[in-house]
DNA sequence: GTCTATAGGCCGATAGAC
DNA sequence: GTCTATCGGCCTATAGAC
């Protein structure tokens, strides 16, 4: 990682995880672009510029490659996510993360994905548990704070809203023009505006 | 329809409409219970007992194959969405209509799809253009009648938040145990309500 | 860790008999 | 309109040399 290059540091002890790094992006550059059912071994191993073994050597089969995929995409995700609860606003932060990350676009893929894959759909739901988990107490503590009533909103709708119109939002710009994407972004600013303004 | 059954009335010159239908609730079938990547003509085929050659025969490609079905339950949609739209409480009915209908899990599957089958993203960005304008007016209407102000409601965003939230419970519930389902199902239903009241 | 070679399966699609 | 037969392609995955 610091000084020289250093390609193929002696033997070739540490050339793995640069690999398997190359693999996983090219995965997800397919799945983001085409869809999951784009994604083969030939093709993710034509994108990153390697033979198709390769990725069964690196990740056994195609399952395990996806549940990978899935596993560092969250990792990164864990972080920002983290660091969004811990904003002063963590409601306005959450959206743009949302908003901004390339990876709700690769998450609905997931989404899709575990439909038929098993391996996919019991990390999905693990992962998705844990975050409500997560979000549940700072948004409960963020809609007390402004003395949001219940029936007006609570934590766990709010949770889920951040998360279906964020997805919403993206899979309709990625089939049409975004008429709807400029109304449906300015109502939520502006909402999110008025939150602030009852603190 | 009417009579005795009637099965293959003399030579055989009217089976072709049963075939196609069969052809198509297989498909639809599939791509609802495993995704729209387990589509295949043998599958398809198997699942209608027939064989996997009559899907080319009548329908010639893979790619038609999906664009027929997509057109025959959009078809379907069109009549209840009409109806939805005529209704006393037309949000309410929309509610309803998205949330009752497989369609919704269809819908899915089929914005999914688009995103490596041009001819699929092209029909599926014709109707949601012309599902809106058709919404865009009477949504107009109910929200002026109840005096709803532009800064608390617009058309257009009651138009996708009744898309995206019935589609994001529905990916939910075929992940994870429906605890969200519930409290966004009351949620949206006290809002509603309290919308009626306003008349 | 990467290569060549290859097994074996499912796929979309077509040809031609009936 | 449905059947049998079949082609060529891409797929997942493994074996074995280096």
């Amino acid at each position: 990682m610091s000084g020289r290059p250093q390609e193929k540091p002696r033997g070739s002890y540490k050339e793995s995880a640069q690999t398997r790094a190359a693999i996983l992006d090219a995965t997800k550059a397919i799945m983001c672009g085409k869809g999951y059912a784009a994604v083969s071994s030939r093709k993710v191993a034509e994108a990153a510029g390697l033979k198709s073994q390769l990725v069964y050597y690196h990740f056994g089969t195609m399952d395990d490659l996806f549940v990978a995929l899935y596993q560092r995409e969250e990792e990164a995700y864990a972080i920002a996510h983290a660091e969004a609860l811990a904003a002063k606003n963590p409601v306005r932060a959450l959206w743009r993360l949302n908003m901004e990350n390339i990876g709700t676009a690769v998450a609905i893929e997931f989404l899709a994905l575990a439909n038929h894959r098993k391996s996919i759909r019991k990390v999905i739901a693990a992962s998705t548990e844990r975050y409500n988990r997560l979000r549940s107490a700072v948004l409960s503590r963020y809609l007390k704070e402004r003395r949001i009533p219940k029936d007006v909103m609570t934590a766990e709708v709010l949770s889920f809203l951040l998360d279906s119109l964020s997805r919403g939002l993206v899979s309709e710009a990625s089939v049409g023009f975004g008429e709807t994407h400029a109304a449906v972004g300015a109502y939520v600013e502006q909402w999110m505006k008025r939150l602030d303004a009852r603190r």
